[in-house]
DNA sequence: TATTGTTATACTCTATAACTATA
DNA sequence: TATAGTTATAGAGTATAACAATA
């Protein structure tokens, strides 16, 4: 997961084994980027909200949802097991930044909605967060983040649904 | 650190929210593919060797150090605190992989290497790795390999040694 | 029976701090 | 005192599985 790691790492450095083929290089460059940016994001949403990635996704998506999401829905959309949708929403709760209402029709779910002070807070973050990633991109001009978006489309192409490799020893 | 997650975040998601600049579509692009690509690599490492990206990347630092290195040495390189360097070893030392060994002149010290088992090992995993590597690539010509090269480069500059924020609250 | 949600547990990866042995 | 390494503990973030209540 560590960034120099993978710099002072003899496998991936092309710079000290040059017979390593672009591609390492070029891999460990995008993740030393996407962790670069996300580092930061984390340390910053910890250090000016006080939150985590997971707690403002949750709230990213109860956003544009006034009448609420089931915890099903949360955890369908957010790629995550219902029981950290659970554990997530505590922590929400406990903050007085979300509510667990009731569902008619079905007893045993609730509809998560965002509070009013929720929303405030929801705003502010997603400001600064806006503010941030235009700040991480702003070394390249609009062409060039164009240019970029296009072709890591074409890297998001070659690898989604990669054939999961069935274990052979397990 | 779920990717659709962000797929379905209405504050991501351009396709949703158009006012959305641009930057935002580009950041979960770029975060999308370093995810996949690294989803990938922990599962093979895990499917095909049983083993751990933390656990491959301090064998790949003692790859090129056949007279060893230091836990210390390896903190720093891996980027990791030395309490973590001591548990990916244990592993390492169970499995015969890697071995301690007496420093003369320092009796507080080891110098940590390979196995001759663990060289063996390491080669089939450092090709493997390779081979995977390139797959995750081999959607981009090599001109556009060089470009997104670059354009990372710049992405990459503009955000290292980004400032941390000083907590405002505790 | 199937579904919704919670609880319990565990695993990976990381950090800090207290501690031991040596320098 | 300072350094090398270990141990203990904690905290994100994730998963699975057993369970309760309801459908």
């Amino acid at each position: 997961m560590d960034l120099e790691a993978r710099l002072a790492d003899p496998v991936l450095d092309p710079q000290r084994h040059a017979e390593h083929p672009e591609e390492l290089r070029l891999w460990l460059r995008l993740l030393t980027c996407a962790q670069l940016v996300e580092k930061n994001l984390r340390a910053r949403l910890r250090g000016e909200f006080d939150t985590t990635l997971p707690r403002f996704d949750l709230m990213a998506q109860l956003e544009r949802r006034p009448e609420g999401m089931k915890m099903s829905d949360l955890s369908r959309r957010m790629m995550v097991s219902g029981g950290n949708v659970t554990g997530i929403t505590d922590q929400l709760v406990a903050e007085g930044l979300v509510e667990r209402a009731a569902v008619d029709g079905d007893r045993r779910a609730y509809s998560v909605r965002l509070t009013a002070k929720g929303r405030e807070v929801f705003d502010a973050m997603a400001r600064a967060h806006e503010n941030w990633i235009v700040q991480a991109f702003d070394g390249l001009s609009p062409r060039e983040q164009k240019t970029l978006h296009g072709l890591l489309g074409k890297v998001k192409q070659a690898n989604r649904a990669e054939p999961v490799i069935p274990k052979q020893n397990a």
